[in-house]
DNA sequence: GCCGTACACAACTAATTGGTTGTGAAACTT
DNA sequence: AAGTTTCACAACCAATTAGTTGTGTACGGC
C-alpha cells in the first residue's frame, strides 16, 4: 500500500461518523439509507462519508436492483493495523536494546 | 479513550509528514530542528505537526536546557491498533457465523 | 405510463488544515 | 553584556472538509 493510500485510510478513520458506519457494517451489509437512519444528518451527507470510505477502500459496494449495498472491506484495515504494529515494533526493539545495554552495564559493574 | 481522542489519533496519523516524524522518533528522541532537517519545510511547519502529535498524545516533550526533545508515546498508538483489531474481530465473527450457517445447510442437504 | 424508493451530482457555506513569513522569547556560549 | 541556538506565537493564505439544499436519475411496483 502506498503512503497516499495509507493516508486515505487514516483520514477516513479520523471521523466518528465514519467509524460508526464501519461499526455498523461490521455487523452486516447495509444501504446508504439504512446507514443514515441513526444520524442527525442528511442522506447526502452520509453518502459523502460512504464515498470517503470507498476511496480509502474500506467499503465495497455492489448493485442490487435500485439499492447499492455497502460492505466492509478489511484488507486496508489490516494494512493500517500493520503500519501501527510495525512502528510499534521498532520502538519496542529500541527499548529492548536499551535493556540489553543496561544489562551489559550492570554485568560490567558486577565483574569490576 | 474517548471518541474525540481516537479521532485526534487517526487524524494525526493521516499525514505522511507526521508518520515520518513518528518513524524517526521510533528510532530515538529528537528535537524539532532535528526532525525538520529531512523535510523541505520550515521549522515552524514541523513545529505545528509536532503540536498535532502532542495533542493526539502520540509524542511527549520534555525540557533540556533550551531544547525541548520529542519522545514517542505509544499508549495511544496501541489504543488505535486496538480499535481496528476489535472491529476486525466483530467482522471476523460474522463470517465465522456465516461459515457455521453454511456448514449447517450443507449438513442438512446431506441428510435429506 | 406514473409513482415511490434509493441514490448521487452540483452549488453553496463555514470551519479546518497545512503551509508561509515575520518576530520574539528563553537559555546557553563567549 | 552581546550573540547564537532552539523553539513558538501571530497573521495571513490557499486548499480541503463537512455539512447544507435543490435537483436529477435509475430502477421496480402498480
Amino acid at each position: 500500500m502506498t503512503t497516499d493510500e495509507l493516508s486515505l485510510v487514516f483520514a477516513a478513520l479520523a471521523d466518528p461518523t465514519r467509524r460508526a458506519i464501519l461499526e455498523r457494517l461490521a455487523r452486516g451489509d447495509a444501504t446508504v439509507n439504512q446507514l443514515a437512519e441513526p444520524f442527525a444528518m442528511s442522506q447526502q451527507a452520509v453518502s459523502k462519508h460512504v464515498k470517503v470510505l470507498e476511496k480509502a477502500r474500506l467499503v465495497q459496494r455492489t448493485r442490487a436492483a435500485q439499492s447499492r449495498p455497502c460492505a466492509l472491506d478489511t484488507v486496508r484495515l489490516d494494512a493500517a493495523a500493520d503500519w501501527i504494529a510495525e512502528h510499534r515494533r521498532v520502538w519496542a526493539d529500541r527499548y529492548d536494546r536499551l535493556d540489553e545495554h543496561l544489562a551489559r552495564l550492570r554485568a560490567g559493574e558486577e565483574t569490576r
